[in-house]
DNA sequence: CGATAATTTGAATTAACTCAACTGTTGTGG
DNA sequence: CCACAACAGTTGAGTTAATTCAAATTATCG
C-alpha cells in the first residue's frame, strides 16, 4: 500500500550479484561476468519484507519475479471460506512468481514467513535482456523447467506416498536446500507452522504433529517446536526409497 | 531404435503451422505470419507414433520438444517394482518434454495412448530462433509458466479434494480441452484406462470405476467403457465449486 | 475362438481425518 | 514486568473415505 517514498535511498542502488553467495544457485548461474553485470543493473533492491507481509496477491498485475535472498516465503491460495492452501515454500536462491508469466496476473499469495530480503526482477526488462544474452535466456528456461520437474515430483509424492513418506520427503528437501546454501543439513529451524506443512503435504496438522513425535521416538529426529535436528539421515532417506521412480530427475545442481 | 531411414521422404517436408487448426492453441500463438514461417522451417515432421510406442524414456538425452497434433500421450515414471506413476495426459495442441529442459535429460516416459501425430521441435534450434523473435521467446515462457500453473492446480486438487471431486475435475479438464479443439465438450472417448486415470488422480482403479458408476447413477454421466457423455455439465461443475481458490488462474485462453 | 487384459462389484480393512481436550508459547497492553 | 488472551502444538478417541483383496464379468487381440 504505502509507497516506496521513505526508502528512495535504497532505490537504484546497484545489487551485487557478483558478490552474492547465491550466485551459483540463482539466475546468474552460467553467465560470464560481463553479463552478470548487465543483469545486476536491472535488479531492484527492495526494503526487507517482514513476517506476515505480502509480496503479491491473486489478481494483481504481474510485473516482477522475486528471488529470495534471505528468509523464507510461502505461496498459497485461499478458498472463499478463508482456508489457506499452501502451494510451496521458497528459500534463499529460489524464485517466486513464475506461474504468473502465463497470463500477466498473479494467481496466489506470497507471504513472508520471517523477515525476508528479496531481489526484484522487472519481468519486461528481464525478457528484453534475455533476448540479447543467450545464456540468460537458457537459464530462464532451465529455471522454469526445473519448477515443472519439482512440481511433478510433488504430484508423484502426493499420489503415491503415505503421510510418513511425505514428511520424510519434505524434511529431506528442506535439508538439501539448506545445505546447498552452506547451512547445516541436519540442524535447522523451520520457518513454517505445522498447519502450513500439513496444508502443503495434504495432511491434517494433527497428523504432522503426530509424525514429528513418532520420528523422534524412532530416534530419527530431535524436534523442539520449530527446531529440527536430523539424528539419522540414512534412516530418513530410506523411508522414501520404496516407490521412488527409477530415474529421478531431481537433485541436479542448480 | 530403428532409424528414420525408411521414411526419409517425410523428413524435411514443410510443416504448415499456418494451416494447422491448432495454431491459436499452440506455439505460433501471437506470432505474425513471417515469424510463423520461420518457426515452421525448424519443425520436423515425424511418422505417426502408434499406440504403446514411446516418444522418449527417462535418462535419454533431451533434444526436442513435441507438440501433439492428433491423438493422445501419457507421461509417467516407473518404480523399480515396475509400477507406473502417471504424471499427465497430453492432447492435441499440448507440448510434451518441458521438464527435460532443466538438465538435458528426460525424466519420464512419454507413451502414445493411441495413434498419435506429433510435431518435433529441436530445442537448440528453437532456442536460437527465440532469441531473434521476441514474441516466440515470450510464448515459450508463457507455455512453461502455464505448465507450472496447471501442475500447481493439480497439487491443490490432490491436497484438498475427495475422490469424487478429483474425477469431476479430471472430466471437466478433458471436456474443456476437447471443446477448445472444436470437439464436443459433452461427448468424447477417453484414450486412457481406468488404471491410468487412477494413477494420475492418486486413486485406486477400483475407486475410479465405482465413481463412474456413481456419477452415472446420479444422472451426471452416461458411461460406456471409454465413451463418456456428460449429461449434466452444471452439476458436474458444481461438484468442485466448494474448496476452489477465490482467484482461479486457470482457464485462460492459450 | 480362446486367452489375456480391462472393468466392475462386493466385503473387510486401515490410514488418516475430525472432533475434542489440554498444554505450552508468544506477544501485548495495563 | 506481569497477566492474560490468542495462538500453536500435542495427544486421545472414534469415524470414515478410500484402500486392498477377491471374484465375477466383459472386452480385445492374435
Amino acid at each position: 500500500m504505502s509507497a516506496n517514498s521513505k526508502v528512495v535511498s535504497l532505490d537504484g542502488i546497484k545489487v551485487a550479484c557478483s558478490g552474492c553467495s547465491l550466485t551459483t544457485l540463482c539466475l546468474p548461474f552460467g553467465l560470464d561476468s560481463e553479463d552478470v553485470e548487465r543483469l545486476e543493473r536491472i535488479i531492484k533492491r527492495n526494503r526487507p519484507v517482514h513476517r506476515g507481509q505480502l509480496l503479491f496477491s491473486p489478481g494483481e498485475q504481474f510485473r516482477s519475479l522475486y528471488v529470495i535472498k534471505t528468509g523464507a516465503v510461502k505461496t498459497f491460495t485461499q478458498t472463499p471460506a478463508g482456508d489457506e492452501h499452501v502451494i510451496g515454500f521458497h528459500l534463499p536462491g529460489e524464485m517466486v512468481g513464475l506461474d504468473a508469466i502465463q497470463n500477466d496476473h498473479h494467481g496466489c499469495f506470497a507471504k513472508a514467513l520471517e523477515t525476508t530480503a528479496v531481489c526484484e526482477l522487472p519481468f519486461d526488462t528481464l525478457e528484453h535482456l534475455s533476448a540479447t544474452i543467450p545464456s540468460l535466456q537458457h537459464q530462464m528456461l532451465r529455471l522454469l523447467s526445473r519448477e515443472i520437474s519439482v512440481e511433478a515430483n510433488m504430484i508423484s509424492l502426493l499420489n503415491n506416498s503415505t503421510a510418513e513418506e511425505r514428511l520424510a520427503s519434505f524434511l529431506l528437501s528442506i535439508s538439501d536446500r539448506f545445505s546447498r546454501r552452506g547451512f547445516s543439513a541436519v540442524d535447522f529451524f523451520l520457518a513454517m507452522s505445522r498447519q502450513d506443512i500439513g496444508s502443503y503435504l495434504g495432511l491434517a496438522l494433527e497428523t504432522v504433529s503426530r509424525l514429528f513425535t513418532r520420528l523422534q521416538d524412532h530416534g530419527i529426529l530431535k524436534v523442539d517446536r520449530k527446531h529440527v535436528q536430523i539424528k539419522d539421515l540414512d534412516k530418513l532417506r530410506s523411508m522414501l526409497k520404496h516407490h521412488l521412480p527409477c530415474h529421478s530427475t531431481l537433485d541436479q545442481p542448480s
